[in-house]
DNA sequence: GACCAGGGCCGGC
DNA sequence: GCCGGCCCTGGT
C-alpha cells in the first residue's frame, strides 16, 4: 500500500470515461482495476491517492499506466481561448487521463465496442475474462481473472462466443486471436511503429476499421494525436467545429482533447 | 409491442 | 466511395 499525491487526476471520471472496461467503483471513492494481469485497488480523496501496490510496482507499472508522469496542466493551457466548446468540455471532463493500456486486451475491447454501448462492452469483457482467462489471486487472496490469451480466444466455438454477448463481433475476435496466435499479427511489433504505420497494420485485422484502429492507437499505443471519430465526436464536430477542428494547434494532444469532448457529450 | 441507437465494419456494387 | 445488413440490449 502506498500513498501519493496527484493533480489533474479524477479516478471516477477515468473509470467512466469509456476507454477502459475492466475498472469499476467498489464504493464511493474506491476503485478496482485489472490490467496486464495485475489487480489494483485505488482510493481517492481529493489529490490523495492510496494504491494497493508496492512502491516498486507503482514505479515500474502503475505510474505509467495512469500517465502520472505527464503534465496535464500544460495540455489544458494549449486549449485556445476562443475555442469555447473545448474550454467547456475540458472543464467538465477535467481529471480524465489517457491511460497506457495493454495492447491485446485493448484491441479486443474496441473490436467489441463497435455499434455497442459501454455497459455491454464491460459485460462482454468481464465474461470473456471470467470464462477463459487465467485465474489469479489479488493482494487480499481473492480470485480475479487475467484477460484471455490469443490462443484461448481463437479456440472458442460460435456458441461460446455468443454466450459472452458478442453478437456478430464474435467472428472478428476469433479471427484476430488466430492472427495473433499464428504470428500473422505481431502485437509487440506494433509498439515500435509510428502512429500512421501502426494504424495501417491494425486495419488489416478482420473487424478493425478506422475508428477502432484510432482507439487502439490512442488508448494502448499512446499516440496522442490519434483522433477516433464515433457518433458522439461526429456530433460535436458538426455542432461546434463546422469550420474544421484545429488539429494543427492541438498537435500532440488532439486525442486527449477528443476524450474530454467524448466524455462531455456522453453525459450531456 | 414497435422502433431506435449504441465509442462501426464488411462486402457487394 | 456508397450503402444495406448486422447480433443484441436497454431505453423510449
Amino acid at each position: 500500500m502506498i500513498q501519493i499525491q496527484a493533480k489533474d487526476f479524477d479516478m471516477q471520471k477515468i473509470c467512466n470515461s469509456g476507454q477502459c472496461f475492466r475498472m469499476w467503483e467498489l464504493e464511493e471513492g474506491r476503485f478496482a482495476v485489472i490490467a496486464s494481469g495485475s489487480y489494483l485497488e485505488v482510493s481517492q480523496s481529493g489529490e490523495s491517492l492510496a494504491l494497493s501496490c508496492s512502491k516498486e510496482e507503482f514505479q515500474s507499472f502503475w505510474r505509467s499506466y495512469f500517465a502520472l508522469d505527464e503534465d496535464y496542466a500544460a495540455i489544458r493551457s494549449k486549449i485556445l481561448p476562443e475555442d469555447l466548446y473545448m474550454q467547456e468540455a475540458a472543464a467538465y471532463s477535467w481529471g480524465i487521463r489517457i491511460l497506457r493500456q495493454e495492447l491485446w486486451e485493448t484491441l479486443i475491447a474496441f473490436i467489441i465496442s463497435q455499434q455497442n454501448n459501454i455497459p455491454r462492452i464491460r459485460k462482454s469483457m468481464q465474461m470473456l475474462a471470467e470464462k477463459y482467462g487465467e485465474e489469479k489471486r489479488n493482494f487480499k487472496d481473492e480470485i480475479f481473472y487475467a484477460f484471455p490469451t490469443p490462443e484461448s480466444l481463437m479456440a472458442l466455438s460460435d456458441e461460446e462466443l455468443k454466450s459472452c454477448g458478442l453478437g456478430y463481433r464474435g467472428k472478428y475476435i476469433r479471427d484476430t486471436a488466430a492472427a495473433a496466435a499464428e504470428g500473422r499479427f505481431d502485437p509487440a511489433g506494433l509498439l515500435a511503429l509510428p502512429y500512421e504505420d501502426a494504424k495501417k497494420e491494425l486495419m488489416k485485422l478482420y473487424g478493425v476499421g478506422v475508428k477502432v484502429a484510432e482507439c487502439i492507437c490512442l488508448f494502448a499505443l499512446h499516440h496522442c494525436d490519434a483522433f477516433p471519430i464515433d457518433t458522439h465526436i461526429q456530433r460535436v464536430l458538426e455542432r461546434h467545429y463546422a469550420d474544421g477542428f484545429p488539429f494543427e494547434q492541438y498537435k500532440g494532444a488532439a486525442g486527449i482533447l477528443q476524450q474530454l469532448a467524448f466524455y462531455h457529450d456522453l453525459n450531456n
